[in-house]
DNA sequence: CTTATAATTAAACAAATGCTTAATTGTTGA
DNA sequence: TCAACAATTAAGCATTTGTTTAATTATAAG
């Protein structure tokens, strides 16, 4: 009760199948976390940072990719919440947050390397 | 050695600073994956789908949309290998897929919700 | 102050994405 | 076989997104 019925009824009540789902605004919150991910320059840039701390133009040529995209996608990294950067001298290095948020994010990487990319690691 | 010499020499190896990076490869997989759920629309629909099966009409009525716009999500999770469908009858009964990868990516939404979604969960 | 290097910002554009409406296919029951 | 309902597909469109090139800001060194 107080709860919409659905078109069809099969037998199963709503709220005993699945609980009450989370608010509209948390999945927003939530999928632009995945968005931010979403991007395979974005990832590589990410992952990068998890492992190193770097300036611009050496991501740049880590990843292949022109300064000013890179610059780009750092500043939605940052404003994500996922990396900062602080200047030393002429040069601006990027580095992973600590935080529950992008630890989660960096162990899920790697959680899901393992089980979706069949690839053995660095040559031992 | 073999190695490609980055623009500036910070003073760290490359290699030992963070191990090899995995192939572009695996990061363009892991991109799509996190794609996936990086639409709120999807993100809800397969949430749902972790936690009940139900028919086109039943999910376009809880998520407050058209069928044909959920239908195309449920093609996305369905060939992003997320959820699968059977037909019973008229209807065609979505539920999410029993995988590593699925159970990862579930465990995984829950675990953000719970660090950057303030809300109490259902009425005790 | 001037020059060189690093980084960011801005403008422009092509490509991808998600939704809408309309048409089509599949299934059941009269 | 026909009508009703469920689901998918297709076409069109507006929005978003990622990259490029060019211009601008910031810092250090001569």
């Amino acid at each position: 009760m107080g709860y919409p019925s659905l078109p069809h009824d099969h037998g199963e009540a709503f709220e005993k199948e699945m609980g009450a789902m989370p608010p509209l605004e948390s999945f927003g919150t939530l999928a632009s976390i995945f968005k931010e991910l979403g991007d395979e320059s974005r990832l590589r840039i990410f992952w990068l940072l998890c492992h190193c701390e770097e300036c611009v133009i050496n991501i740049s040529s880590m990843v292949g990719m022109t300064s000013p995209a890179v610059s780009h996608h750092l500043r939605q990294l940052k404003s994500g919440g996922l990396i900062t950067g602080m200047r030393r001298g002429k040069e601006v290095y990027y580095k992973a947050v600590d935080t529950q948020k992008a630890r989660l994010l960096h162990s899920m990487i790697e959680g899901m390397m393992e089980i979706e990319c069949p690839w053995e690691g660095p040559v031992r």
